[in-house]
RNA sequence: GAUCCAUACA
């Protein structure tokens, strides 16, 4: 089974799909028993085809193994499966079958939302998370900051910011430094975008999009150029 | 056991 999983999850990560699913299938042929580490594996490579059907056959096989119960990645990795099948409505039925949920689950599941266009849901979700007492993660707030620079809820925004102040969560993740300063540059809050970036404790080239971009929407070129050029300064490739 | 999940601009 190890064997079988290192290769199923090689092919999955490394963009053979189709192969990693096909590998699946001679493991069944070869009875040999999948565990939690292959279903997740091969949730991960049957997410990359956006593959319904498949993700139907998968579920109910995992089912039958009764493996969603007995690790949660599994059905964090179902519930993304059928996020990325485009079936909230689905990863939402996952979702409320799990006993057990992590911050993971439901972050799986608000970022979900936002990818399938229900960014009100996410919301929604995530007041529900944190009223269930859930600790959000830098990666919670990434999405639930997105879900914001979506619908333009930039007060909700201005309290998760605080939120992430508060536990000074900005030092050790560049996404989360490059929502905020997407949210306010997208809005024209100009000095906050900038304000951010620089405190950031290092930049890349997203980040330096974000900013730019915001300049550039709000016609302040000269302060688009200059970050063009400080950009470069500071090694960052252009591709 | 070199096998397991969610996140940013365009």
């Amino acid at each position: 089974t190890f064997s079988w999983n290192s290769l199923i999850s090689a092919y999955a990560t490394r963009g053979e799909p189709r192969f990693a699913l096909s590998l699946f299938s001679r493991m069944e042929d070869a009875s040999v028993h999948p565990d939690d580490h292959t279903f997740v594996s091969v949730f991960k490579a049957c997410s990359h085809l956006k593959d319904l059907k498949r993700a139907f056959e998968l579920h109910t096989k995992a089912v039958k193994l009764s493996l969603s119960e007995r690790n949660i990645v599994v059905g964090n990795a179902l519930i993304d499966l059928y996020i990325k099948c485009n079936a909230p409505a689905r990863a939402r039925q996952v979702f409320d079958s799990l006993p057990l949920k992590n911050v993971i689950t439901w972050t799986s599941l608000v970022g979900g939302f936002i990818d399938c266009g229900h960014d009100l849901k996410a919301m929604e979700l995530y007041k529900k998370m944190t009223f269930h007492g859930v600790i959000p993660n830098p990666i919670t707030f990434v999405c639930v900051l997105k879900a914001c620079t979506n619908t333009g809820d930039i007060a909700n925004g201005q309290k998760v910011h605080a939120e992430i102040e508060r536990r000074s969560l900005l030092d050790d993740d560049v996404f989360l430094g490059s929502a905020l300063v997407d949210m306010y540059a997208k809005y024209g809050l100009l000095t906050f975008a900038q304000h951010i970036f620089d405190k950031l404790p290092s930049h890349n080239v997203v980040s330096w999009n974000s900013l730019m971009q915001g300049y550039i929407q709000y016609d302040k070129y000269k302060e688009a150029v200059r970050c063009f050029i400080q950009m470069q300064a500071e090694g960052i490739c252009l591709t």
